[in-house]
DNA sequence: GATAGTTTCATACAACTGTTTGAAATGCAA
DNA sequence: TTGCATTTCAAACAGTTGTATGAAACTATC
C-alpha cells in the first residue's frame, strides 16, 4: 500500500489529459510525463491502460449513480413510496447535467472527463456502460409506480427520451451554442434540467393514444 | 480515371468492415484484404486513411441531408411556404431513423456504417459533423416560419431535443431493447419516427411559459 | 507497336504503441 | 544493520500502424 502517491498522480494526470485532449491522442507516455512518474508505473499500479481508463470512469459513474439514487430514494420516501414523475426525472437527469454543464471555467476536470467519455467511445468505457441497465431499471420501477396507468412501453420510451435529451445536450452543447448564436444558455444548468424534465414529463403523461396505432399519420 | 474498380472495391470493403467491427480495430490491411487489392492502393486512390473514412461519411451524409431537404421543401411548397411543424420534424428525423433502424437483417451496410459513425467518434468524421450547422439552420428557419409566435430559443431547444431523441435512440437501440425486454419495438421504424415527432412537437408547441423564469420549479 | 500515362504491386520504412524485464532504490520490520 | 517486500526506473521488446518507394504491369494513344 505504502504511499499511493504515484497511483493518484497517475489518475489525476490521466483524467486531466483525457478531459482536455480526448482518449484518441493521449498515450501512456503523455500521462506519465504529466504525472512525473515512470512509464512502467501505469502497468504496475493498474495492470493496463484500459484498466486505468476503466477505473477512472467507474469512479465517476458510481458517484453520479449514487447521487441519482439518493435523490430518487429521498423523493419516494417523502411521497410514501410514490414520487411525482417530474421529481423522478429530475433525479435521473439532474446529476449528470449538473456534473457536465455549467460555466466552462468552473467546470471540474471530472465533468470534462465525463463529457469526453460520452463523446468519444472507447472499449473499456463501453463495456462499463453496458452494465448500467440494472441501474436504469430502478428508475423504470419508480416511474411505473408514479404512473401506474401507463404501459411499460410508454415508460421505457419516456426514460429513453429523457436520457436522450440530457446526453445529447451534453454531447452537442458546443454545437447548440453555435447554432443558436448563444441564445440557448447552457450555463444555466437548472434551466436546462427544467427543460428536459418538462419535455420528458409531457412525453410520459400526454394522452398520446395515436402513436400506438396508425404509424404513418405524422407523415401525411 | 480508367476502371475505378479498385477504388469502389475499397470503399465497399471499408464500409462493410467499419460497419461490422467499428473504426477502432479495422486497419488498412484488413480493408485491402477484404477488397482484394494492394495495400498501397488506399493511399494511391484516397491519399490517406482519414480521407477514405471522410469520403465514406460524406457520401452517406449528403444522401441523408438531400433526403431531408427534399421532404422539407416538398412540405413547404405544398403549404405555401409554411409547413406544419410535425411535417418539418418528420423531414428532420425521418430519413436518419429510417436509414439506421429497422430489422437488422435487412439493414443496409450504409445504415450500419452510419450507426457506427454515430457511436464511435473518430477525428475525420467529427470534423465533417461540425460543418452540419448550416444544414440545421435551414430547418430552424422552416420551424420559425411554422411557429412564428415561438421565440428563437424555443425553436433551437426543440430542434436540439428532436435530434437528441432520434440520435440517442439509434445509438442506444440495443440497450433500449434489452432494458425493455423487447417491449420497445425498434424495428417498427415509422412508430419510432412518430414517437419522436410527437414528443418534439409537444416540446415546441406546449404553452410552456414556466421554463423561462423560475428554474428550480421542477425540482420542488 | 512504340510511347506516355496510369495503376498495381511487393516491400520497406519510420514511428509509435502498450507492455515487460530485471536491476536499482526505497521503505519497513526484526 | 540485516533482510524482505514494495516500488521505481531505464531500457528494451514485440507488435502494429499508416505511409512511401520504385519497379513492374497495364492501358490507351499516336
Amino acid at each position: 500500500m505504502a504511499s499511493d502517491h504515484t497511483r493518484s498522480a497517475i489518475l489525476a494526470a490521466a483524467e486531466r489529459l483525457y478531459a482536455d485532449r480526448g482518449f484518441g491522442d493521449v498515450t501512456l507516455r503523455d500521462i506519465v510525463a504529466e504525472a512525473n512518474v515512470n512509464l512502467a508505473a501505469v502497468n504496475y499500479h493498474f495492470g493496463s491502460k484500459d484498466e486505468l481508463i476503466a477505473e477512472l470512469f467507474v469512479t465517476r459513474s458510481i458517484a453520479t449513480n449514487r447521487e441519482r439514487l439518493r435523490e430518487l430514494k429521498a423523493a419516494e420516501e417523502q411521497g410514501g413510496g410514490r414520487a411525482p414523475i417530474e421529481v423522478i426525472l429530475h433525479a435521473l437527469v439532474g446529476p449528470t447535467l449538473r456534473g457536465c454543464l455549467g460555466p466552462e471555467n468552473q467546470r471540474s476536470t471530472a465533468a470534462r472527463f465525463m463529457i469526453r467519455a460520452s463523446i468519444e467511445s472507447v472499449p473499456p468505457i463501453r463495456r462499463i456502460k453496458n452494465r448500467e441497465i440494472d441501474h436504469l431499471r430502478k428508475f423504470a420501477g419508480a416511474m411505473r409506480r408514479s404512473l401506474p396507468d401507463r404501459s411499460d412501453v410508454e415508460i421505457y420510451w419516456g426514460l429513453n427520451f429523457a436520457l436522450a435529451m440530457a446526453h445529447h445536450t451534453i454531447r452537442e452543447s458546443e454545437r447548440l451554442t453555435k447554432l443558436s448564436d448563444g441564445k440557448c444558455d447552457l450555463d444555466d444548468v437548472e434551466d436546462v434540467v427544467a427543460r428536459v424534465v418538462s419535455v420528458a414529463t409531457m412525453a410520459l403523461t400526454a394522452g398520446r393514444t395515436e402513436a400506438k396505432a396508425p404509424s404513418r399519420l405524422a407523415a401525411r
